[in-house]
DNA sequence: TTGCTCCTCACGTCACGTGAGGTGGC
DNA sequence: TTGCTCCTCACGTCACGTGAGGTGGC
Protein backbone atom coordinates (compact mmCIF):
# COMPACT_ATOMS: atom_id res chain seq x y z
CA UNK A 1 0.00 0.00 0.00
CA UNK A 2 3.09 2.27 0.10
CA UNK A 3 6.71 1.61 -1.06
CA UNK A 4 6.31 3.56 -4.31
CA UNK A 5 5.37 2.24 -7.72
CA UNK A 6 7.32 -0.74 -8.90
CA UNK A 7 7.40 -1.35 -12.59
CA UNK A 8 10.93 -2.22 -13.52
CA UNK A 9 11.13 -5.49 -11.63
CA UNK A 10 7.65 -6.59 -12.75
CA UNK A 11 7.49 -10.34 -12.46
CA UNK A 12 5.78 -11.21 -9.21
CA UNK A 13 3.49 -8.18 -9.85
CA UNK A 14 2.09 -7.74 -6.34
CA UNK A 15 -0.65 -10.19 -5.61
CA UNK A 16 -3.42 -9.60 -3.11
CA UNK A 17 -5.58 -12.00 -1.16
CA UNK A 18 -9.33 -11.86 -1.37
CA UNK A 19 -9.77 -10.22 2.03
CA UNK A 20 -7.71 -7.20 1.16
CA UNK A 21 -9.33 -6.98 -2.27
CA UNK A 22 -12.86 -7.19 -0.91
CA UNK A 23 -12.15 -4.48 1.62
CA UNK A 24 -10.57 -2.19 -0.93
CA UNK A 25 -13.42 -2.43 -3.39
CA UNK A 26 -16.18 -2.57 -0.79
CA UNK A 27 -17.63 -6.00 -1.45
CA UNK A 28 -18.09 -9.07 0.72
CA UNK A 29 -15.87 -12.09 0.22
CA UNK A 30 -18.95 -13.98 -0.84
CA UNK A 31 -19.76 -11.46 -3.53
CA UNK A 32 -16.25 -11.49 -4.95
CA UNK A 33 -16.42 -15.28 -5.11
CA UNK A 34 -19.89 -15.11 -6.61
CA UNK A 35 -18.65 -12.82 -9.37
CA UNK A 36 -16.05 -15.43 -10.14
CA UNK A 37 -18.68 -18.18 -10.17
CA UNK A 38 -20.70 -16.33 -12.78
CA UNK A 39 -17.67 -15.49 -14.89
CA UNK A 40 -17.27 -11.80 -14.18
CA UNK A 41 -13.78 -11.84 -12.79
CA UNK A 42 -11.23 -14.44 -11.76
CA UNK A 43 -8.09 -14.05 -9.70
CA UNK A 44 -4.86 -14.03 -11.67
CA UNK A 45 -3.88 -17.29 -10.03
CA UNK A 46 -4.10 -19.40 -6.89
CA UNK A 47 -1.49 -19.97 -4.22
CA UNK A 48 -0.27 -23.49 -3.56
CA UNK A 49 -2.82 -23.82 -0.83
CA UNK A 50 -5.62 -22.64 -3.11
CA UNK A 51 -5.84 -19.02 -1.95
CA UNK A 52 -7.11 -16.62 -4.61
CA UNK A 53 -4.45 -14.07 -5.65
CA UNK A 54 -5.47 -10.87 -7.44
CA UNK A 55 -3.46 -8.32 -9.45
CA UNK A 56 -4.16 -4.59 -9.52
CA UNK A 57 -5.72 -5.14 -12.93
CA UNK A 58 -8.12 -7.67 -11.42
CA UNK A 59 -8.99 -5.12 -8.79
CA UNK A 60 -9.65 -2.38 -11.30
CA UNK A 61 -12.06 -4.75 -13.02
CA UNK A 62 -13.91 -5.12 -9.75
CA UNK A 63 -13.97 -1.35 -9.42
CA UNK A 64 -15.60 -1.09 -12.82
CA UNK A 65 -18.19 -3.57 -11.63
CA UNK A 66 -18.77 -1.35 -8.62
CA UNK A 67 -19.48 1.53 -10.96
CA UNK A 68 -22.10 -0.48 -12.84
CA UNK A 69 -23.80 -2.04 -9.89
CA UNK A 70 -25.71 0.96 -8.54
CA UNK A 71 -26.85 1.72 -12.10
CA UNK A 72 -28.80 -1.51 -11.95
CA UNK A 73 -26.78 -3.53 -14.42
CA UNK A 74 -27.48 -7.23 -14.14
CA UNK A 75 -24.59 -9.63 -13.82
CA UNK A 76 -25.24 -10.68 -17.40
CA UNK A 77 -25.02 -7.09 -18.62
CA UNK A 78 -21.83 -6.51 -16.66
CA UNK A 79 -20.30 -9.56 -18.24
CA UNK A 80 -21.22 -8.39 -21.72
CA UNK A 81 -19.74 -4.97 -21.09
CA UNK A 82 -16.52 -6.39 -19.69
CA UNK A 83 -16.27 -8.86 -22.56
CA UNK A 84 -16.68 -6.08 -25.11
CA UNK A 85 -14.01 -4.07 -23.38
CA UNK A 86 -11.66 -7.04 -23.30
CA UNK A 87 -12.23 -7.68 -26.99
CA UNK A 88 -11.51 -4.05 -27.80
CA UNK A 89 -8.33 -4.01 -25.77
CA UNK A 90 -6.94 -7.38 -26.66
CA UNK A 91 -4.13 -7.13 -29.22
CA UNK A 92 -5.09 -10.47 -30.67
CA UNK A 93 -8.66 -9.65 -31.70
CA UNK A 94 -9.57 -9.06 -35.33
CA UNK A 95 -10.46 -5.64 -36.70
CA UNK A 96 -14.07 -6.68 -37.31
CA UNK A 97 -14.31 -7.99 -33.79
CA UNK A 98 -12.83 -4.80 -32.44
CA UNK A 99 -15.34 -2.81 -34.47
CA UNK A 100 -18.22 -4.81 -33.10
CA UNK A 101 -16.90 -4.38 -29.57
CA UNK A 102 -16.63 -0.61 -29.98
CA UNK A 103 -20.26 -0.49 -31.06
CA UNK A 104 -21.30 -2.51 -28.07
CA UNK A 105 -19.46 -0.16 -25.77
CA UNK A 106 -21.30 2.79 -27.27
CA UNK A 107 -24.60 1.00 -26.69
CA UNK A 108 -23.61 0.44 -23.09
CA UNK A 109 -22.64 4.08 -22.78
CA UNK A 110 -26.17 5.01 -23.88
CA UNK A 111 -27.62 2.52 -21.47
CA UNK A 112 -25.52 3.87 -18.62
CA UNK A 113 -26.60 7.42 -19.38
CA UNK A 114 -30.23 6.34 -19.36
CA UNK A 115 -29.73 4.77 -15.97
CA UNK A 116 -28.03 7.92 -14.75
CA UNK A 117 -31.03 10.00 -15.80
CA UNK A 118 -33.33 7.64 -13.93
CA UNK A 119 -31.03 7.80 -10.95
CA UNK A 120 -31.14 11.59 -10.91
CA UNK A 121 -34.92 11.40 -10.75
CA UNK A 122 -34.76 8.88 -7.95
CA UNK A 123 -32.30 11.07 -6.13
CA UNK A 124 -34.55 14.10 -6.43
CA UNK A 125 -37.49 12.07 -5.14
CA UNK A 126 -35.37 10.77 -2.28
CA UNK A 127 -34.32 14.26 -1.30
CA UNK A 128 -37.93 15.38 -1.30
CA UNK A 129 -38.78 12.47 0.95
CA UNK A 130 -35.96 13.27 3.37
CA UNK A 131 -37.11 16.89 3.62
CA UNK A 132 -40.69 15.88 4.10
CA UNK A 133 -39.82 13.41 6.83
CA UNK A 134 -37.77 15.92 8.73
CA UNK A 135 -40.59 18.45 8.47
CA UNK A 136 -43.18 15.95 9.65
CA UNK A 137 -40.94 14.75 12.44
CA UNK A 138 -40.24 18.21 13.84
CA UNK A 139 -43.58 19.86 13.26
CA UNK A 140 -45.24 21.38 16.31
CA UNK A 141 -48.64 19.90 16.91
CA UNK A 142 -50.88 22.89 16.26
CA UNK A 143 -53.82 21.03 14.85
CA UNK A 144 -56.49 22.69 16.92
CA UNK A 145 -59.32 22.97 14.46
CA UNK A 146 -62.54 21.03 14.11
CA UNK B 1 -59.04 10.45 -14.84
CA UNK B 2 -60.83 13.67 -15.84
CA UNK B 3 -64.29 15.03 -14.79
CA UNK B 4 -62.86 17.58 -12.33
CA UNK B 5 -62.24 17.11 -8.63
CA UNK B 6 -65.17 15.74 -6.68
CA UNK B 7 -65.17 16.43 -2.98
CA UNK B 8 -68.64 17.47 -1.96
CA UNK B 9 -70.34 14.18 -2.74
CA UNK B 10 -67.58 12.15 -1.11
CA UNK B 11 -69.02 8.79 -0.21
CA UNK B 12 -68.03 6.34 -2.93
CA UNK B 13 -64.67 8.16 -3.01
CA UNK B 14 -63.41 6.97 -6.39
CA UNK B 15 -62.00 3.50 -6.23
CA UNK B 16 -59.39 2.14 -8.60
CA UNK B 17 -58.56 -1.38 -9.65
CA UNK B 18 -55.08 -2.76 -9.26
CA UNK B 19 -54.22 -2.50 -12.95
CA UNK B 20 -54.77 1.23 -13.09
CA UNK B 21 -53.00 1.70 -9.77
CA UNK B 22 -49.97 -0.34 -10.79
CA UNK B 23 -49.62 1.57 -14.02
CA UNK B 24 -49.95 4.95 -12.35
CA UNK B 25 -47.31 4.24 -9.71
CA UNK B 26 -45.04 2.23 -11.99
CA UNK B 27 -45.12 -1.16 -10.30
CA UNK B 28 -46.11 -4.62 -11.50
CA UNK B 29 -49.36 -6.16 -10.31
CA UNK B 30 -47.29 -8.80 -8.58
CA UNK B 31 -45.33 -6.20 -6.66
CA UNK B 32 -48.43 -4.35 -5.51
CA UNK B 33 -49.85 -7.65 -4.26
CA UNK B 34 -46.54 -8.53 -2.66
CA UNK B 35 -46.52 -5.26 -0.74
CA UNK B 36 -49.92 -6.20 0.56
CA UNK B 37 -48.69 -9.67 1.53
CA UNK B 38 -45.93 -8.17 3.64
CA UNK B 39 -48.18 -5.59 5.25
CA UNK B 40 -47.04 -2.44 3.49
CA UNK B 41 -50.31 -1.41 1.94
CA UNK B 42 -53.78 -2.88 1.54
CA UNK B 43 -56.59 -1.80 -0.75
CA UNK B 44 -59.40 0.15 0.93
CA UNK B 45 -61.76 -2.72 0.22
CA UNK B 46 -62.61 -5.52 -2.17
CA UNK B 47 -65.40 -5.70 -4.75
CA UNK B 48 -68.02 -8.43 -4.45
CA UNK B 49 -66.01 -10.52 -6.84
CA UNK B 50 -62.84 -10.05 -4.80
CA UNK B 51 -61.20 -7.33 -6.92
CA UNK B 52 -58.91 -5.02 -4.97
CA UNK B 53 -60.16 -1.43 -4.84
CA UNK B 54 -57.80 1.42 -3.97
CA UNK B 55 -58.41 5.02 -2.91
CA UNK B 56 -56.21 7.96 -3.85
CA UNK B 57 -54.82 7.81 -0.34
CA UNK B 58 -53.80 4.19 -0.89
CA UNK B 59 -52.11 5.29 -4.08
CA UNK B 60 -50.20 8.08 -2.40
CA UNK B 61 -48.91 5.51 0.06
CA UNK B 62 -47.60 3.50 -2.86
CA UNK B 63 -45.97 6.62 -4.23
CA UNK B 64 -44.18 7.12 -0.93
CA UNK B 65 -42.94 3.56 -1.21
CA UNK B 66 -41.68 4.39 -4.68
CA UNK B 67 -39.67 7.24 -3.21
CA UNK B 68 -38.05 4.94 -0.67
CA UNK B 69 -37.32 2.03 -2.95
CA UNK B 70 -34.42 3.44 -4.96
CA UNK B 71 -32.85 4.63 -1.72
CA UNK B 72 -32.43 0.99 -0.83
CA UNK B 73 -34.95 0.78 1.99
CA UNK B 74 -35.87 -2.79 2.81
CA UNK B 75 -39.52 -3.75 2.99
CA UNK B 76 -39.14 -3.92 6.76
CA UNK B 77 -37.78 -0.38 6.89
CA UNK B 78 -40.54 0.90 4.65
CA UNK B 79 -43.10 -0.64 6.93
CA UNK B 80 -41.55 0.97 9.99
CA UNK B 81 -41.51 4.35 8.33
CA UNK B 82 -45.10 4.08 7.19
CA UNK B 83 -46.18 2.86 10.62
CA UNK B 84 -44.50 5.81 12.32
CA UNK B 85 -46.18 8.18 9.92
CA UNK B 86 -49.56 6.57 10.53
CA UNK B 87 -49.09 6.82 14.28
CA UNK B 88 -48.18 10.48 13.99
CA UNK B 89 -51.16 11.26 11.83
CA UNK B 90 -53.78 9.18 13.55
CA UNK B 91 -56.07 11.28 15.77
CA UNK B 92 -56.49 8.40 18.16
CA UNK B 93 -52.84 7.92 19.12
CA UNK B 94 -51.51 9.07 22.50
CA UNK B 95 -49.21 12.04 22.90
CA UNK B 96 -46.34 9.80 23.99
CA UNK B 97 -46.88 7.58 21.01
CA UNK B 98 -46.98 10.59 18.74
CA UNK B 99 -43.74 11.82 20.27
CA UNK B 100 -42.06 8.50 19.70
CA UNK B 101 -43.31 8.44 16.11
CA UNK B 102 -41.95 11.92 15.43
CA UNK B 103 -38.53 10.81 16.66
CA UNK B 104 -38.61 7.79 14.43
CA UNK B 105 -39.46 9.95 11.46
CA UNK B 106 -36.47 12.14 12.17
CA UNK B 107 -34.28 9.07 12.32
CA UNK B 108 -35.62 7.98 8.98
CA UNK B 109 -34.98 11.44 7.59
CA UNK B 110 -31.32 11.06 8.61
CA UNK B 111 -31.23 7.63 7.10
CA UNK B 112 -32.74 8.89 3.86
CA UNK B 113 -30.22 11.71 3.65
CA UNK B 114 -27.40 9.25 4.17
CA UNK B 115 -28.71 7.15 1.33
CA UNK B 116 -29.01 10.24 -0.83
CA UNK B 117 -25.37 11.06 -0.22
CA UNK B 118 -24.37 7.56 -1.20
CA UNK B 119 -26.58 7.81 -4.25
CA UNK B 120 -24.90 11.02 -5.35
CA UNK B 121 -21.55 9.22 -5.22
CA UNK B 122 -22.93 6.33 -7.20
CA UNK B 123 -24.36 8.74 -9.72
CA UNK B 124 -21.04 10.51 -10.13
CA UNK B 125 -19.31 7.15 -10.61
CA UNK B 126 -21.96 6.12 -13.12
CA UNK B 127 -21.51 9.31 -15.10
CA UNK B 128 -17.79 8.75 -15.18
CA UNK B 129 -18.37 5.25 -16.47
CA UNK B 130 -20.74 6.45 -19.19
CA UNK B 131 -18.21 9.03 -20.37
CA UNK B 132 -15.41 6.52 -20.33
CA UNK B 133 -17.40 3.98 -22.31
CA UNK B 134 -18.34 6.47 -24.95
CA UNK B 135 -14.71 7.55 -25.22
CA UNK B 136 -13.48 3.98 -25.50
CA UNK B 137 -16.19 3.10 -27.97
CA UNK B 138 -15.46 5.99 -30.34
CA UNK B 139 -11.72 6.19 -30.03
CA UNK B 140 -9.77 5.93 -33.27
CA UNK B 141 -7.34 3.08 -33.17
CA UNK B 142 -4.02 4.91 -33.28
CA UNK B 143 -2.00 2.48 -31.25
CA UNK B 144 1.00 2.26 -33.54
CA UNK B 145 3.83 2.03 -31.08
CA UNK B 146 6.00 -0.86 -29.93
C1' DT C 1 -71.63 -14.42 -24.82
C1' DT C 2 -67.05 -12.52 -25.65
C1' DG C 3 -62.78 -10.10 -23.78
C1' DC C 4 -60.18 -8.07 -20.80
C1' DT C 5 -59.14 -7.71 -15.96
C1' DC C 6 -58.72 -9.66 -12.00
C1' DC C 7 -58.06 -13.76 -8.48
C1' DT C 8 -55.08 -17.37 -5.78
C1' DC C 9 -51.62 -20.78 -5.45
C1' DA C 10 -47.04 -22.08 -6.04
C1' DC C 11 -42.68 -22.83 -8.06
C1' DG C 12 -38.63 -20.15 -10.13
C1' DT C 13 -34.96 -16.60 -10.10
C1' DC C 14 -31.39 -13.26 -9.09
C1' DA C 15 -27.80 -11.79 -6.12
C1' DC C 16 -26.08 -12.73 -2.70
C1' DG C 17 -25.99 -14.08 3.21
C1' DT C 18 -24.80 -17.41 6.45
C1' DG C 19 -23.15 -21.17 8.70
C1' DA C 20 -20.54 -25.91 8.74
C1' DG C 21 -16.45 -28.24 8.56
C1' DG C 22 -11.86 -28.05 7.08
C1' DT C 23 -7.04 -26.26 5.74
C1' DG C 24 -3.12 -22.51 4.54
C1' DG C 25 0.71 -19.28 5.75
C1' DC C 26 3.37 -15.80 8.25
C1' DT D 1 1.87 -24.37 17.83
C1' DT D 2 -1.48 -20.63 17.82
C1' DG D 3 -4.51 -17.30 15.08
C1' DC D 4 -6.21 -15.34 11.50
C1' DT D 5 -7.32 -15.97 6.73
C1' DC D 6 -8.76 -18.56 3.44
C1' DC D 7 -11.29 -22.81 1.17
C1' DT D 8 -15.67 -25.46 -0.61
C1' DC D 9 -20.23 -27.03 -0.15
C1' DA D 10 -24.90 -26.07 0.48
C1' DC D 11 -29.03 -24.32 2.35
C1' DG D 12 -31.46 -19.72 3.32
C1' DT D 13 -33.31 -15.17 2.06
C1' DC D 14 -35.19 -11.06 -0.08
C1' DA D 15 -38.02 -9.12 -3.57
C1' DC D 16 -40.20 -10.15 -6.67
C1' DG D 17 -41.21 -12.95 -11.99
C1' DT D 18 -43.88 -16.23 -14.22
C1' DG D 19 -47.09 -19.42 -15.39
C1' DA D 20 -51.42 -22.43 -14.29
C1' DG D 21 -56.08 -22.67 -13.72
C1' DG D 22 -60.09 -20.20 -12.64
C1' DT D 23 -63.65 -16.26 -12.15
C1' DG D 24 -65.56 -11.04 -12.32
C1' DG D 25 -67.79 -7.00 -14.67
C1' DC D 26 -68.89 -3.61 -18.25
Amino acid sequence: MSTAASQGTASKVDLHQIGEVAQRVGLSLRTVRYYEEVGLISPERRSEGGFRLYTEENISRLLTIMQMKPLGFSVEEMRELLDARDALRSPRSQASERQRAAERLLEFAQFAEKRCRKMRKHLAAGEKLAEQLSREGSEQRVEERS
